[in-house]
Formats: C-alpha cells, structure tokens, sequence
DNA sequence: TACTTTTGTATCGTGAACGATATAAATAAA
DNA sequence: TTTATTTATATCGTTCACGATACAAAAGTA
C-alpha cells in the first residue's frame, strides 16, 4: 500500500467531499425557493450584475457552456430568468432575472449565515478555511490554467 | 447586493470550484487507466482493504449506497471488481478486486505526485491548503453528522 | 463576393449524485 | 410461529458535469 494512495491523504478527496456535503447542508434552505446549488451560483452571478451572457456565466462559474446551456432552461422553464437572443450578435443569449428571480434574493441572503450557525461549534476551523480562501484561489486559478 | 451573496466570499463556491478542477486534472492520467475519480476513490479504499461491503465503501466515501451501487455495477462490468454475495448474511455484497484491479494500484501510484507537479509553482498554497486538511475534516465531520 | 475560420450556443451520450421507493433477507417482537 | 421492524442493496427519476459533436451567425481571408 502506497501512501499516497491513501485517502487519508489526499486533499482532493477532501475537497470533493466537502463541496458535497457543504451543498448537501444547503439543501433545506433551497428546497422552499425551489433551487439547486448550482442554480444559486447563477442567481449569485446575475444578482450582482443582470442581462449576462451564457459564455459569462460559464467562466465566472468555471463551468462548460454545455453544462450551463441546460440548466439555464431549466431556470427558464420555472421562471427564474429569460433568455432573449443578442440584437446586434443574435447567437448571444442574454440571460436576465424575471421578478421571480430578483425577489429570491431576499430570501436568500440569510442562507450563509444559517450555514455558518449550524457549524457553530466548528468556527476556528471555518475561519482556518476562510483565511485559506486566496491559497485556494490560487491553485482554482492554477488548474483552471492548466485546461485552457 | 448583499455581501455574503457575493460569489467573492462564498467559501463553498471555491470548494465545488476546487474539486471539480482537481478531479478534471486527474483525468489526463485516468484516461490509459480507463477509470473515473469516483472509480478511483473505490479503488483507494479497496487498495487498502480487499473485500469491502457496499455499506462500508459508501460510509468511508461519505456516498449513499444508491450512488455506489451502479458506480459498482459499472466497474465489475469492466471487470475491475467482483461483487460476491454474503455466505451468512446473503442480502451482502463483498466487493473485491480482480488481477486487473489490483494492478491499477501500481501504475496509479505516481498520479498524486504527478498532479503536485502540475502546481509546481503554487507549492505555497498548496502546502497552506494541506495544513488546513485537519480543519476540512473537522467541517466535513460537522456536516456529515447534520444530516444524520 | 465567395470561402474559411472562429465564435456562441445547443444537442447527445455517459457517468455521477441523491431523494424516493422497492425488495428481500435478517432480526426483533408478539 | 406469525408479524413487524430493521438492514443491505437495488431501481427509478431528475439534475449536474463534461467530452464530442452540431450548427448557424459573425468575422476574417482570398
């Protein structure tokens, strides 16, 4: 048995869980607004700024456009955002917020401090991980390198 | 906009980032393996325990059973693994790697230290990263038994 | 202008991931 | 011993995630 081919230690399997288990905790709190983790990360990036175009969407979320394609029609279909072609590029899709999707907002923006409480009795290791955020940035921004 | 809906500060957007990246700068090196990091992490834990129940691998992944089942299904078909019944308790399943298998693991072995390689030049973070593991396994041990 | 290449999005197929549900065997209770 | 409950897997339906591919519009080239 290799050492490094122990789970123990690997990162990476600490990542893939986490990430897992962190979207699973935020379930409950999706389930009445009728979302998905992966739909909440595109309301987060039209929250901020609306009428972006998939291709956007896609790199911010370092996601593929056909990964993002279906799930915006999905958000479509529920209501959560339109979908309009480009006016001067009309392979473009604009995709911005209905009032569905702009007034989901203020019922989401408790949703990380709920997060953050239920973990309460982890906050040295949560604000170990948060003060790690710019290493991971780091290596998202290394890897992400490596596939272009 | 409020702050803490900023995909800016949104410690989990990073982890889903960071796993997926990882997992998809695996992959050059799966690909001759003909294997998938879920795949991968099977064989980790049977590398370092033969003959495993379908319970005990989805409990160490952090899995559901109904998620490890096909992902089992899938790789006895490619004859990586065989999936014995039980003799005392027939409802079991005894997971157990086949020649072929087992001899993944040495020409896996090198992977890990492949991938740290690739982020040579980001050795700072990651090393910053691989400190704050015992923090990631305190959240994820926070998380799991959320949902117990 | 006609042709080629690039760009923006979409479709398809496969493998996860998981909630809900099913099933049969083992165990406990009546 | 019959009945009820728990346990170990499995099946089904939906949503991601992504490689491969398609396609039409836009941009570049001959």
């Amino acid at each position: 048995m290799y050492d490094q081919l122990k789970l123990d230690n690997q990162l990476c399997f600490r990542l893939y869980t986490a990430a897992r288990l962190v979207m699973q905790a935020y379930y409950p709190y999706f389930e009445p607004l009728g979302i998905t983790y992966p739909q909440y990360l595109v309301l987060l990036v039209l929250w901020e700024k609306d009428g972006r175009l998939v291709n956007d969407i896609a790199h911010l979320l370092h996601l593929e456009t056909n990964t993002v394609t279906p799930l915006l029609q999905r958000m479509e279909k529920q209501g959560l955002v339109t979908r309009k072609r480009g006016k001067e590029d009309t392979r473009q899709r604009i995709v911005s917020l209905t009032p569905q999707g702009k007034a989901l907002e203020e019922r989401a923006k408790e949703i990380p401090n709920c997060l953050l409480q239920k973990l309460s009795d982890k906050m040295d290791d949560i604000n170990c991980l948060m003060a790690s955020m710019p290493a991971l940035d780091q290596v998202i921004e290394g890897l992400a390198r490596q596939t272009k």
